[in-house]
DNA sequence: GAGTGGTCTAGACCACAAA
DNA sequence: TTGTGGTCTAGACCACTCC
């Protein structure tokens, strides 16, 4: 009665190392379309039951796959409406990717401004090739700002960013607040997820300037390597935050 | 064909509000199971058909439940063995609680040494009290040490405990390293999840002394909130840390 | 009313572990 | 061989949304 999983149309790989269940399989195949844009960021996706007809699976396995997907916040699915690609809108991202909170009262989710210091193109040094899996040397684009919550200065932040993967952002005219959704719409890179490393260290005069506070003041270093759909790393950023007045968050697990 | 849900020996809130799926209902129940101690650590469950048979549910319905309690690293499942209570071993604890990591080669997975510099009843602070949900002025126990990794010291931190929750945790005669194993062995207390804050902030003196850096110099502060399987805030725990070779590791999401 | 996702059930076969 | 969890299927009913 069951069907023997015959990869159905899917990349079978039944060596005795390869192997992957029907449901992974099927994730496989749809965030296949999500990075070739065949679903783009709003758009709606084909039923449950007309996805398990195209792919040949029942509606179950069908759900498995967007049901993880769900939870990693690539889909939304509404009952009664349909199952849509997650769009990197300000709310989503504010709540996905930043950790930053008032002390006090939470700061109603406002997303913090920008002023911008300049971006140039540059040649990616040690450190930053290793981070991004690219050849040291190689062509980046670097982004100086400062982003600023309440008309206070919060954070001053670096975006290192592969010109390879993001071609002609060093000729861009002007830079968006939230430059996800600039990612998505003008290169059609979705940000997944990102890996963050925290450190404590002393404010520079540069930084100190910038925040307004003395030289050696602690700031909360943070290290963001932001990956795309399949895991690559796309961006690199680093924040250096004034933490008088805010904290990191962080939930375990 | 479809019972009808019935709440089947459940608590049934069958009120306009309060509905609750089948499986949240079952995975309630089983955690009730794990919170008085029917399940301890390392035990194992009864099978998926059993524990079926026994809430008159379906199997799905069971298997729905026990993953997400796996998800919630609260259950081990090992397939052809069983589902198993997840025990607070070094392993586990470290890889879940402890986030700090060398900035050069991974530190091997070592637990931290403990060097301990007391510990002593001592009555809640407003904010200690705020965090624990606990009355100001309620009786708490503090501990104070030095974690230790390579022989360097890492980190002071301070624990705060409820004594209501631990009773006779100030005459303990001595603490030992992975304390979320005691809480467990000695008060049937499960540490299920934890809350972070952090902060950059300066070197006190007496911290200073303690980790062997100077004063004013750069920490990592972590104010932890640790929860039991119920969600009610039982430990609270503050570190100082010295990054200058490590970093604090958090993933988005 | 038609279509969607959300829940629940029942039963099959598979991979794995232990006796 | 027996029993476990892991996967997959098929079909039912429900709650919700939109026409």
């Amino acid at each position: 009665m069951v069907e023997k999983n015959a990869g159905l149309a899917l990349q079978d790989d039944e060596t005795e190392i390869g192997f992957k269940p029907l449901y992974a399989q099927v994730k496989d195949q749809l965030i296949r379309r999500l990075v070739d844009g065949t679903w783009q960021p709003g758009m709606a996706l084909p039923s449950e039951q007309e996805l398990a007809r195209q792919l040949r699976v029942s509606q179950g396995t069908v759900r498995k796959a967007l049901d993880a997907m769900t939870a990693e916040n690539l889909l939304v699915r509404r009952q009664g409406r349909g199952t849509f690609v997650a769009e990197p809108e300000d709310a989503r991202i504010l709540f996905q990717f930043f950790r930053l909170a008032s002390d006090h009262a939470d700061s109603g989710g406002a997303f913090p401004e920008s002023r911008l210091l300049g971006w140039s193109r540059a040649s990616a040094d040690e450190a930053e090739a290793e981070a991004l899996s690219i050849a040291s040397g190689a062509p980046v684009c670097r982004v100086e700002r400062i982003r600023v919550l309440l008309g206070k200065p919060l954070l001053a932040e670096t975006i290192i960013l592969p010109l390879g993967i993001f071609p002609g952002f060093d000729a861009l005219d002007e830079i968006p607040n939230n430059v996800y959704q600039l990612y998505s719409s003008r290169w059609g890179i979705t940000i997944a997820k990102a890996d963050e490393r925290l450190k404590a260290i002393a404010a520079g005069d540069a930084d100190a300037r910038h925040l307004g506070c003395a030289p050696g003041e602690p700031l909360l270093l943070i290290r963001r390597i932001a990956r795309d759909l399949e895991g690559k790393p796309v961006e690199l950023r680093i924040s250096r935050c004034l933490t008088r007045d805010m904290h990191y968050v962080a939930n375990l697990p």
